[in-house]
DNA sequence: TATAATATTGAATTTAAATTCAATTTCAAG
DNA sequence: CTTGAAATTGAATTTAAATTCAATATTATA
C-alpha cells in the first residue's frame, strides 16, 4: 500500500486532517463517496450527495477535498492498489503452468467486476477524464502483463519479437477480457446476459480464447470445465 | 441511411425545423456540435461552445433542440449510421476468404479511430451515459458481426456451439480490437504509439490474432505484410 | 476546569451555465 | 410592394450546484 502523497494524480494538494478525530470523519467521507460512486457513477455524483451519505453538513467536504475531482481520484486510487495487492495472489500458481496462471489473472479481474461494477465503470470513466489516472491506470495494467510480455521472447525464441511487438500482442489479447467483461457485468448487455453464465465459466472462456491466440493451441482438455466443445472449433 | 425520426433514443421529441432556412441552420448546429465534440468531447461542451462554432446566437440552440444530449445523440447517431453505409463495403471480398474479410472489416474500424478519435471517444461516453444508445451501437456492434456469429455453426460442425456460445466467443475475439484501438487512438497510450506503426500494421496484428483465436492457425503467411515471425508464436 | 486548536454546522453567497422571451430581421408567397 | 410565418438575436432571468464563512461544538492537554 503506497504512502499518503501530499499530491495525487490530480494537479490540487491533498488536505490532511489534522486530528484523530479528523481522520475519521475523513474517511467517512471517502467510504461514502465509494458508496455514491458506486449507485450513481462520477459524473453525476454531487458534494451533496457525499456529505448526506456520510451523514455530515456540506461544508465539511472542503474541510478535506478541495473539489468532487480530488476525492473521486483519492478513492479509486485506494481501489486500484489494493487490488494490487491482491493480485499478488496469483503468484501462487506453479510457474511451467500457464493456463492456470492466466487463469488465476483473469479469475481476479473478472471478480473486480463482478462484485463492484459501479466502481468499475467509474475507473473507465475517470481515465476518460484525466490522463494522468488514465496512465496509473494503464501502467497498473502493463504491470500485470509484464509477467507475461517478459516470457515471450524466452517463450517464443523462433518469433524474433521485438519488445513492442510482444507487448502489442498481449496488449491485443487483454482487451478481449476488458470489452467482456464491462459489457457483461457492468453494462449488463442482454445478448451476453442471456446466458446467465457464472463468472468462473465466463472467466474460463476468456481463458481459453487468450491462450488459444497466444498459443495456437486449446488448452489441455483435462483443466475445462465448460468449454471443452471449443476444442473442435479448428480450421478444418 | 435512416429516415428521419420523431423520436431518437432520447426520451425527448426532435424538434423540427419549419423551412428550408431553419434546415440549414439546424445542420448548422449538428455540423459545429460535430466539431466540438472531436475537440472537447461530450462532458465538456457547453451550449455557447455549439453556437458559437456555429456563429449563432445562443437563444437559437432552443428553436432546434431541447438539450446538448439531445444533439449529441442525433449527431453521433447519424454518425453510426453512416459507417453502417461504409461497412457494406466490405460484402465485396471473397466469400470464403476469410482473413481478407476479417482484414477489410477491421480496416474499415480502425480507420473510423484514426480519423476521428475524439468522435469515436464520444461514443463511448455517450453509450456509458445513455442505455439506450449503448444498446444502439450494441446492436449495431452485433450486427457487424451477425455475418461471423452465423458462419459459426457451418464452420465448425464438430463443436456443436450453441448460438449464445458462438456470440460470446465472436464477442470475446472483437474485444481486442476495441481496447488496442480505442488505447492506441484515442488514449494514445504512448508504450502503444511508442512504435508509431501505421494504420494497415495495426489492423494486420489485430486481424491475426483475430483469426488464431478463431480458427486455431496463423493466417496464410502470403498474406501478411508486417506481422510473419508471429508464425512462429507457437507452444513448443 | 480553562484554553486553544480543530472540527462541524448550515444559512448566505457566488458562480457558471441553462433557459426564456420580447423585439427585430429575413424571406417566400401573394 | 405587402404581409405573415418563421428565424434570429441577445439581454434578462432562472436554476442547480459549488463555495464561503461566522457561529458553535468538541476534544486534548495544560
Amino acid at each position: 500500500m503506497a504512502a499518503k502523497s501530499a499530491k495525487a494524480v490530480n494537479g490540487r494538494a491533498r488536505i490532511p486532517a489534522r486530528s484523530a478525530r479528523g481522520e475519521k470523519a475523513r474517511d467517512k467521507l471517502k467510504q461514502a463517496a465509494m458508496v455514491v460512486l458506486e449507485r450513481v457513477g462520477y459524473h453525476k455524483m454531487r458534494i451533496a450527495d457525499v456529505t448526506g451519505e456520510a451523514g455530515v453538513a456540506a461544508g465539511l467536504f472542503y474541510h478535506y477535498f478541495p473539489d468532487l475531482k480530488s476525492l473521486t481520484l483519492e478513492v479509486l486510487e485506494d481501489f486500484v492498489a489494493s487490488s494490487h495487492d491482491i493480485e499478488d495472489i496469483e503468484k501462487d500458481v506453479p510457474r511451467g503452468d500457464w493456463y492456470e496462471r492466466m487463469l488465476a489473472h483473469n479469475l481476479l479481474i473478472a471478480r473486480a467486476y463482478a462484485e463492484r461494477p459501479g466502481i468499475t465503470r467509474c475507473l473507465l470513466q475517470m481515465a476518460d477524464e484525466d490522463p494522468g489516472f488514465s496512465r496509473l491506470l494503464r501502467e497498473h495494467f502493463i504491470e500485470q502483463l509484464g509477467w507475461l510480455v517478459k516470457q515471450m521472447p524466452r517463450l517464443f525464441p523462433e518469433a524474433g519479437l521485438t519488445e513492442h511487438q510482444a507487448l502489442m500482442v498481449i496488449y491485443t489479447l487483454s482487451g478481449m477480457g476488458e470489452t467482456l467483461l464491462r459489457d457483461y457485468f457492468v453494462n449488463r448487455q442482454p445478448e451476453l446476459t442471456a446466458g446467465n453464465l457464472a463468472v468462473e465459466e465466463i472467466t474460463e472462456l476468456l481463458t481459453v480464447m487468450l491462450y488459444r491466440g497466444l498459443f495456437l493451441q486449446n488448452p489441455p482438455v483435462e483443466k475445462l470445465r465448460y468449454t471443452r466443445n471449443l476444442q473442435y472449433m479448428v480450421r478444418a
